[in-house]
DNA sequence: AGCACGCCGACT
DNA sequence: GTCGGCGTGCTC
């Protein structure tokens, strides 16, 4: 065989594999391009990785049986950081791939996505030679007429002249046919009569699919930076110009302007002739920063997120990869984007949760986004109002660059935030979730013609129901998890599974008949808000009623125009909307968040809270924001009232070091997880007692193995096992082990899965 | 992951 | 006697 390729398959395979040169064939296969090949008695998509090691092979070697497209998926460049991925993430390379490449067929996906194609039409050769007389419709037809011995009838006149000035119009390029059926829905069969005269000719061209429903709002560049965006970009230039690696951490109050520091650096970096690579938590819902981008970039921006058709992404990709888009603004999974010759890497938001990818591959968009930066060897900036805990310390261990930016864009002040002690204080509707602090402020509010938002943390009506005679409290069948009432639709949810069932009142444990819901849902504080305010303009966003992205951007826009009084939502509306009528946010419940057995409890409650308060003021009133929690001495608390990061910092920190938690110590969680419960634990335990024995073992922490908190999820039980420790190598070591004695450990019934840096111990 | 191979219970 | 249960192991 002339030659042999190394190929990644997808499937879960340590291993990258050989494969044959396809039959038939004579030029090799070039890097990066997506191939079927035979892989035990069935067929599976692969990518071709390069020449395979020249080493007499032991086995076999089969041949590729078809090339599925004839260009690279991926440019050669970038396979070092996809190995690197596989190898930090002790993850499969051809899952890596496949994750990296969403538009690529999977081997279960039958379905390709194809370039979308259009039938147009130009000048035939006939009329070519005449279009230098005139470019009359009325003219060219004489002429045509005359010196050819055809007569055209009064309908492909017309259809003509509608061509001819369509033409003319778009500066000669193809016209679509589809147009010309619009504006003449007769044009079809005389348009086929005018390409057999040949005075026209039928082409196809590549259109791409676009993403920008509406054409996003055109943002206006603003003539001057305030001083500390100016100060910003004197450090920032400079180590675009080294392109080198430079980290920086950009801490900036909200509404400081960081969007136009990002906008900038990126120009500048165009002008330099690079690429740029953006990413924010979540695109999808109607983030501003692609308005920004579209209108400073226009055909220069793709945008890849999961609110993109297939068909859509495809083409965004593709406009990448043939470098006809040179930046990239998208959600966590843009971080593979084949961009080349970079020039600047930023992550918005950097310490959003949302960043981490928690199925399959475990990666962390944000901690790709700083190895892109490194390999490329260009600056990479992390923006946030409260950065994460991790990054703000590698400032500290001078790691990371700091830059900060203390004041709003128009100088407007943070908003009074007040702290109600829900416990504490004296209510006169007990029977509500809202303290009279709340209840007076929302009516002031109203009187004021202002509008309100109220923040809750979870969606639904009641977040369990609990019998009163035997305490139990209903669970989904699949998961070990309470159900959740969803009153607006009858049911009975379970929010991890999905599984949902009447919310019929007889107990399933004693029959009792005495069922009520317990928690607090942001259905249950629509309901009480209406019944408080009857007159008032209510409104709820939320994941149940967001499932369509047109009622969440209908929401938006009734908000924004005012037929909003009072909107209620969760996590979602913490972020990016800022509406200047909006003088008033009340958080229902603050502390939620810190029961959770999590070491990242009191950060995410401090940038929720940050978050939920930059909402309020965004116009000329300052705002105000009323914040109800049982723990109103809690440090995340009153230091979010503060607006004091550093101060939460410090407190943070100090709390974590005698923990070992990180930043102090990486931490690698392994995952077992199955049908059989017995064998999940059996596993775990084998899995732990190797690690015991390893010679590194004195090195690190071993917590486990216990039932994750979840035990139970789509019938599936779940064990976990954390490891801690200072040296991320002995980590990486330990992990590798486990995976090549994986068979001796783990049975294969047992699912075993690796989540490096977890960000969520669920 | 998925498919083949292999070793023990209830069927024509 | 065999058909098929799923537990185990491998895939270039």
């Amino acid at each position: 065989m002339e030659f042999a390729y190394e190929v990644a398959v997808d499937a879960p395979l340590a291993t990258t594999l050989t494969y044959g040169q396809p039959n038939g064939r004579i030029e090799p296969l070039p890097v990066g391009c997506c191939v079927r090949v035979p892989l035990g008695g069935r067929r599976v998509v692969g990518f071709v990785l390069g020449p395979a090691e020249s080493d007499s092979p032991t086995f076999t070697v089969k041949p590729i049986l078809e090339l599925l497209d004839d260009f690279p998926v991926f440019p050669p460049e970038l396979l070092p950081f996809y190995r690197w991925v596989a190898r930090y993430y002790h993850h499969p390379l051809g899952e890596v791939l496949r994750t990296a490449l969403p538009m690529v067929p999977t081997s279960r996906r039958k379905t390709r996505v194809q370039a979308k194609m259009v039938e147009t039409l130009v000048p035939g050769s006939d009329l070519a030679d005449y279009l230098h007389s005139s470019q009359k419709g009325d003219e060219l037809i004489a002429l045509l007429q005359q010196e050819r011995s055809y007569v055209l009838k009064k309908a492909e006149q017309k259809a003509f002249r509608l061509f001819l000035a369509q033409y003319f119009s778009q500066e000669r390029q193809p016209v679509m046919r589809a147009q010309l059926n619009r504006l003449y829905p007769g044009a079809g069969p005389r348009l086929d009569r005018l390409v057999a005269l040949n005075i026209l000719q039928q082409t196809r061209v590549r259109v791409f699919r676009d993403p920008f429903g509406d054409p996003p709002q055109l943002q206006p560049k603003p003539d001057q930076l305030t001083v500390e965006q100016r100060q910003v970009m004197d450090s920032l230039l400079p180590a675009v110009d080294s392109a080198s690696f430079v980290p920086f951490l950009l801490h900036g109050v909200t509404g400081c302007g960081k969007t136009e520091i990002y906008l900038r650096s990126v120009e500048h970096v165009m002008h330099l002739g690079g690429t740029a690579l953006v990413l924010v938590p979540e695109i999808a819902l109607a983030s501003q920063m692609e308005a920004h981008f579209h209108s400073r970039f226009g055909e220069q921006l793709a945008v890849l997120h999961s609110g993109l058709s297939e068909g859509e992404r495809f083409d965004q990709w593709q406009r990448v990869l043939d470098g006809s888009a040179r930046v990239v603004l998208g959600a966590r999974s843009a971080v593979f984007a084949p961009l080349l010759r970079l020039g600047i890497v930023i992550v918005d938001e950097e310490h959003e949760p949302a960043y981490k990818q928690e199925d399959g591959l475990r990666y962390n968009g944000r901690d790709l986004a700083v190895l892109r930066a490194r390999m490329a060897g260009c600056p990479v900036l992390l923006g946030s109002a409260t950065p994460s805990v991790v990054s703000y310390h590698h400032c500290q261990e001078k790691k990371y660059r700091l830059l900060t930016m203390h004041h709003r864009v128009a100088n407007q002040p943070l908003p009074r935030v007040e702290i109600v002690d829900l416990a504490g204080s004296q209510r006169s509707r007990p029977d509500l979730s809202f303290s009279d602090q709340l209840i007076n402020a929302l009516a002031d509010t109203l009187e004021r013609r202002k509008q309100s938002l109220l923040f809750v943390n979870r969606r639904g009506f009641s977040s369990s129901m609990l019998c009163r005679d035997c305490g139990a409290i209903v669970q989904c069948k699949h998961c070990q998890v309470s159900l959740t009432l969803h009153r607006g639709r009858n049911i009975l949810l379970c929010h991890y599974c999905g599984y949902s069932r009447h919310p019929d009142a007889i107990c399933p444990t004693c029959g009792s008949t005495r069922i009520s819901g317990v928690g607090i849902g942001s259905e249950r504080i629509e309901e009480e808000v209406r019944q408080l305010f009857p007159q008032a303009r209510v409104a709820r966003l939320d994941s149940d009623t967001t499932s369509n992205r047109k009622h969440y951007l209908a929401t938006l826009k009734a908000v924004r125009e005012h037929q909003v009084d009072i909107l209620i939502g969760t996590q979602m509306i913490a972020k990016g909307l800022h509406f200047p009528d909006i003088t008033l946010v009340g958080v229902v419940w603050a502390d939620s968040g810190l029961g959770m057995p999590d070491y990242k409890a009191a950060e995410r409650t401090f940038a929720l809270l940050s978050q939920v308060t930059g909402r309020a003021g965004r116009g000329w009133d300052p705002g105000l924001v009323i914040v109800q929690t049982y723990q109103p001495h809690h440090y995340s608390i009153c230091l979010a009232q503060q607006h004091d990061y550093p101060g939460f910092f410090s407190r943070e920190i100090a709390i974590r070091a005698p923990l070992h938690y990180p930043p102090f110590t990486r931490m690698i969680n392994i995952r077992f997880s199955g049908l059989d419960e017995d064998r999940v634990r059996a596993a775990a335990v084998q899995v732990a007692e190797c690690i015991r024995h390893h010679r590194w073992a004195d090195k690190m922490e071993l917590l486990g193995p216990s039932p994750s908190p979840l035990v139970k999820i789509k019938d599936k039980t779940r064990w976990q096992l954390l490891l801690k420790s200072e040296h991320q190598a002995v980590l990486h070591a330990v992990c590798d082990e486990i995976l090549a004695r994986k068979r001796q450990l783990c049975p294969a019934a047992v699912t075993m899965g690796f989540d490096v840096d977890p960000e969520n111990m669920m």
